[in-house]
DNA sequence: CTGCAAGTTGAAGCGGGGTTCAACTCAAGG
DNA sequence: CCTTGAGTTGAACCCCGCTTCAACTTGCAG
């Protein structure tokens, strides 16, 4: 098992689910070549894909965003450091803009801890970018009773 | 529309969509009182409710668990600042826990694209609980070519 | 050569979070 | 009244990300 792994080899590697891992083929996230038996055999690149696929999941990507970034990467030799460097680095934007979203969001809940508010109509916390506005009465700041 | 609103103004008043209401209500996240006519008419408390579900849902809760947290709501009375104020200081906390989480991604993203490295077996993070140690050869720290 | 674990396939199923549809009924203004 | 827009229902459908199943076939150790 020195250059090709089994899907069973990959899964137990990988720690993703043999079935996972016949969907993200599928799916065009990873390859693999045939034995003469029909078996799939992995390259050990593609350990790397899986780690990277599961690391994008955790940032909430979805599977049809990560292999439109895949396909980004050179088919003609297995990808180098920078190129993985390269890829990272935008998720690693997507990363930073989720945890400034959820800091928002925690920073805008205090502030609503604060009056015991979830005012829909001014809580910047459900609407954001304030299109509601001007609705008739609305609701109020304070709770009512 | 005083007292009480139709579905279509709780939607409209949401932003979220009458099937998406009617939906809620099915799971037990809201409730109507009906008219003579069998038509839904929403309590004003409501509004506040569907907007704790949809920020609950930004921070990641499912239905389900926005379900039983609504129901530590006292049902005798409308809830009152206080207890939106308890509701809201819990997911507080998981808010916090998922930004240190996604912090922590970010950070050990960082220093994988320093390297270059996307390793399974290593990098801490894709690997956090380091529950694959031992596994043979195993992943070499940078890439192989 | 045999026997058993590991691998193969397509189709179906699942849980979450809804949307869409058909076939009605209600409410309210002219 | 009558019309028209708003509401009602259950059932069916959708997308996503998989898992499960049945019915085989391969690979390899003894």
């Amino acid at each position: 098992m020195q250059e090709a792994l089994t899907i069973g080899q990959l899964s137990a590697r990988s720690g993703v689910a043999q079935s996972a891992l016949r969907y993200y083929e599928r799916l065009g996230l990873i390859r693999a070549e045939r034995t003469s038996g029909n078996q799939r055999r992995y390259h050990r690149s593609e350990l790397r894909r899986v780690a990277f696929i599961r690391i994008a999941q955790q940032v909430g990507i979805s599977l049809e965003e990560i292999r439109a970034a895949l396909d980004s990467l050179p088919a003609a030799r297995t990808p180098t450091a920078e190129d993985w460097a390269k890829l990272s680095t935008t998720w690693r934007a997507r990363l930073d803009e989720k945890i400034r979203l959820m800091s928002r969001l925690r920073d805008d809940l205090d502030a609503c801890i604060g009056c015991g508010c979830l005012s829909l109509r001014r809580c910047t916390l459900y609407n954001p970018e304030d299109n509601l506005a001007g609705e008739g009465p609305g609701a109020r700041l304070v709770l009512p009773g």
